[in-house]
DNA sequence: CGGCGATGGGAAACCGGTGTCAATTTCATT
DNA sequence: AATGAAATTGACACCGGTTTCCCATCGCCG
């Protein structure tokens, strides 16, 4: 790219007389070129206005300095900042740790970084407090995971204010270049397909708790995957949780006292399915034999506890990532490959919790 | 505090002829009040060189139009941003989430906003990648987990470009106030008493791998907790482990081998532990009767699995709290008393992996 | 060979704050 | 009431980039 040998920014670079301790500006690297700072910023920003040899020329000092632009300077004059903010209710710790890698992955090298936001939409100044959080530090864009992603209020004052943000959701609820979707209806109609074909009959779904949407995908997927097979889920089977291990327990506990007791359970997340185990246990079930179970999320748990769970996996990584990918289209010339992304697929992964019924 | 009554930016407050759309600033202020931007400056800024009342009237200014200052025109102005960087290789997703709530809780208020930046400790671009965030975000402060925290390449890469950071180990490394001290080895003596209270001898142990200081302290300590006992911990009952679950799985085969096999195991961290489970059922072993099983760090995980997991929290959330406070100590005036904390004391929790050995 | 539109490049203002230092007040003294 | 030190305040430059606006070239054509 450079004539000019990239070297490490204070290793043998010949000496024009900058102060050594002192980064790089601007104006230090126009000098040298001999060029105006405008001209660098130009070579800086892609203006298509600068003649080849300029901007090799000034390429070549900045390579030699190992300069590169201060963000907040050129925020300032931007009007907006270079950070993504990932704004977040109360997701498992795994969730949040692979979505930050999945839009760390996609904004390696861009200049972007990421800040934290996590926040409890319960609280009586949660709108106030994220409108400050997007207002003051001028965001380049937000992610919004559910069940924040979810929230009108907080997406009708980003779009007030003026900050970009992607939405993720198990259900498309915006602008396709604002959404990424996760099929949950899918993965949840996987589940119940897995079941049916095991030879299930008498099966039973632990939903979440209202407020997410993912509760109502999966648990319309898993009732329309049963209706495939002329299968009902009746009312007594189903029993509301809270996506908590606690809930998950009580409300295995509840299906597993009916009077005529499921063979199998789908429980709307691993860490309620996990506490389906435990009910299973006190009850005195083997699992799977007596009681299959299936959970949704692939949490790493899954494949530690014995027997390891039957579960639906999502990438969450790469939905960080196409978040993302997202934000950084739009900030460009509106790249519509990226933009229109499909659906993401969440899979089945079939392990050692679930199997044919006894007899 | 102020005499107008705080209320809403747009709600009510008179109109003072401002663009409606954009945010207020420092000169909107500074017009409003009657004074110049310098004091306006002063006020935020917590001069003491400003007389009573003036600092009244542009309070009751700055509250009335909710205006925020800039942190990016502030910061260009210090010579240093207002972020603090959290730079980690690999914990779990657990410590990571943590860890980032426990800096949370500490900035709250202070305009402080967390960057995290995840590194790969064996990229060749490590060490210039790392100072490259540090430098071009002019980080406020960084702190560092383990294992970034025990790596002096990035703690003197850090000290040479002027980032204040705080380092998280299991053995003081540096000068207090850039200290959070877990006290890993007393830790991991209560495992050992606990052991050798409920009656246990052929003890045996899985550490973590070389990289981790936290290796060394725990056997230490567990070591020197089972001397208080008079009993030896032999070196065919210790195998090094890579504190990961399957790591942990292989380790226990070994251990389980032995012509003498052990009645306990002490895992160097719950990952570890969970795959001393899988271990002991392949060998048909009832936990905890005939092995029992301690690990540390108290995962979300221990309390679900079953049998729970006796284990050893280390209050990983105070932890971040607590070098955030460091930071933020250094930054005032060196306030002594949040300086000089005292060590992180971990807590033994006695759950149903472990029992008197079956004589 | 002079004039013209398009393109490359520079000077100065500006983004929204802070540092410096001198000017203005305030207040206790004599 | 004058005087001087201390307390307040403001004018102006500056942090490190970008934008606006204008000028200097340059190739091309009549």
């Amino acid at each position: 790219m450079s004539k000019i040998e990239d070297e490490a920014e204070d290793a043998g670079a010949a000496d024009h007389g900058l102060t050594p301790g002192r980064a790089a500006t601007i104006n230090d690297i126009a000098r040298i070129a001999g060029v105006s700072k405008k001209t660098v910023s130009r070579v800086i920003n892609q203006s298509p206005f600068v003649k080849g040899d300029t901007r090799e020329k000034v390429e070549a000092v900045i390579a030699e300095l190992g300069f590169s632009p201060d963000p907040q300077a050129r925020g300032l004059a931007f009007r907006r900042s270079f950070l993504i903010g990932m704004i977040y209710d109360n997701p498992s710790p795994n969730y949040v740790v692979n979505m930050q890698q999945g839009i760390l992955d996609a904004v390696r090298g861009s200049g972007l970084e990421l800040v934290v936001h996590p926040c409890d939409r319960t609280s009586d100044d949660f709108i106030a407090n994220v409108r400050g959080f997007a207002v003051r530090q001028k965001l380049f864009g937000a992610v919004l995971p559910p069940s924040v992603s979810e929230d009108e209020r907080v997406t009708g004052m980003l779009a007030e204010v003026g900050c970009p943000y992607v939405r993720i959701a198990s259900v498309s609820l915006d602008a396709p270049e604002r959404m990424v979707v996760t099929n949950d209806s899918r993965g949840a109609a996987e589940a119940a397909r897995h079941l049916v074909g095991l030879g299930h009959k008498r099966i039973a779904m632990i939903t979440g708790p209202d407020l997410f949407r993912s509760t109502h995908e999966r648990g319309e997927g898993f009732r329309s995957g049963l209706a495939e097979a002329g299968i009902t889920l009746e009312d007594d089977m189903v029993v509301r949780g809270a996506y908590t291990f606690e809930s998950g327990v009580a409300a295995a506990r509840e299906l597993l006292s009916r009077k005529t007791r499921p063979t199998a359970i789908f429980a709307g997340n691993d860490e309620m399915a996990i506490g389906v185990y435990q009910a299973a246990r006190d009850a005195g079930l083997d699992v799977p034999f007596d009681l299959s179970i299936v959970g949704f999320d692939d949490a790493p748990m899954s494949s530690r506890i014995w027997p390891t769970l039957t579960t639906v996996k999502l990438p969450i990584r790469d939905m960080g990532r196409m978040a993302a990918e997202k934000l950084l289209a739009r900030s460009r010339g509106l790249d519509p490959a990226k933009l229109d992304q499909p659906e993401v697929i969440p899979t089945l992964i079939a392990r050692d919790s679930s199997a044919p019924p006894r007899r």
